[in-house]
DNA sequence: AGCAGAAATTATCTTTTGTTAACGTGATTT
DNA sequence: AAATCACGTTAACAAAAGATAATTTCTGCT
């Protein structure tokens, strides 16, 4: 089913107690964007500054290299927060491509509108704060993940904590998240499997 | 010498055109906070919430693993922000440690009278958005660094980048950061070295 | 200047990862 | 049903990194 707008209704009345009233002009300023599996949200290049809401499956963000290869940054999943940030954050256009793995739902907002409506609404501001330390404490852990443990290490915290998400994404795009390839993301999980047999 | 708190007066003033005069009762509620090398600024398990522009030093965030062995997450130096993350953001102890490497000097303010202030002065609102962007940039590039390149190719991107910066630290900190051992970094030096004579 | 401790390098050996290519397997297409 | 394609696994070898310890270099301090 995945998770529905009154999910994230609830969360922001909880921020900071913005009453739902104040609400309305917000909720009046997004629209649902459905995206089918392989779509691309977001190409690289791209300026529109987005922030939208993933109400139901999972998109990627990668950069492609030089040699052309992709390097997955993240995957996102309902529940989250995704926002083009290079756009927003550097006003630049953007570096990393976004497609979606599976087929997707998201609730959608142009930032630059968001902007406007938080100057007129300062008391929505909490909204604003809440997903990028959300974002922010994200890439927090996922950088403390990179300096404290082995790619073995790395792979067995996310099959701990997110098993769900593992078995809905190949393994090449959690191998580069990893930061290995998949060919060593596949003798990791060897080995995992021959220790757990002993 | 430093950078002076006029620079991060006049940033202030450049990010949403917010008024000198507004910012007063902000400056007021800030204090300098100096820090001899070596000195812990926070420590594991601290709740209290700060927040503090650099303007002189080098502060190293790192996490103590199990073993015993030290990880550094990051640096900040002078021109940047640094926060207590888990604190300010997950309202949790600090996992990490924050420690001046040279004599430091921060401009510190306490985040929940920052909080207050921003609920009273809302124009100054853009001053949080401001660093919680610049540090979730920080931190997406070094994530993008950790999938994209290899340990040397970081190492390499980090002298061309902040080659100051790397002279001023002990090389086992950037080691770490880097997420590889001293022994190792030590072995990429020498390939560097020994590849640029020929 | 000389000493002590920390930091960096080097050496040796083991483990892991990268690279490339071959092989199986399951899904999709025609 | 056959062919195709993407994905994961395996193999073989080269390159890099981890672990440990010895050694050298650097730094701070008296």
């Amino acid at each position: 089913m995945g998770i529905s707008i009154e999910v994230l209704q609830h969360l922001l009345q909880q921020l900071n107690g913005v009453p739902p009233a104040d609400m309305a002009p917000l909720f009046a300023a997004t629209r649902h964007v459905k995206l089918e599996a392989g779509e691309t949200y977001i190409r690289e290049g791209d300026t529109t500054r987005k922030l939208a809401y993933l109400e139901q499956g999972i998109i990627r963000a990668y950069a492609v290299r030089n040699n052309g290869e992709e390097a997955t940054l993240f995957l996102r999943w309902e529940g989250q927060f995704i926002a083009s940030h290079d756009a927003i954050i550097r006003q630049q256009p953007a570096r990393f491509i976004y497609r979606a793995l599976e087929d997707t739902v998201l609730l959608e907002i142009n930032y630059d509108q968001l902007d406007q409506l938080l100057k007129e609404h300062p008391r929505m501001e909490p909204l604003r704060n809440y997903f990028l330390q959300k974002m922010l404490a994200e890439a927090l852990d996922t950088i403390e993940a990179f300096v404290t443990l082995s790619p073995e290490e790395r792979y067995l915290q996310l099959l701990d904590s997110r098993a769900d998400i593992v078995n809905r994404v190949p393994d090449k795009y959690i191998a580069s998240m990893l930061g290995v390839t998949p060919v060593s993301l596949s003798r990791i999980r060897k080995r995992i499997h021959s220790r757990g047999r002993k």
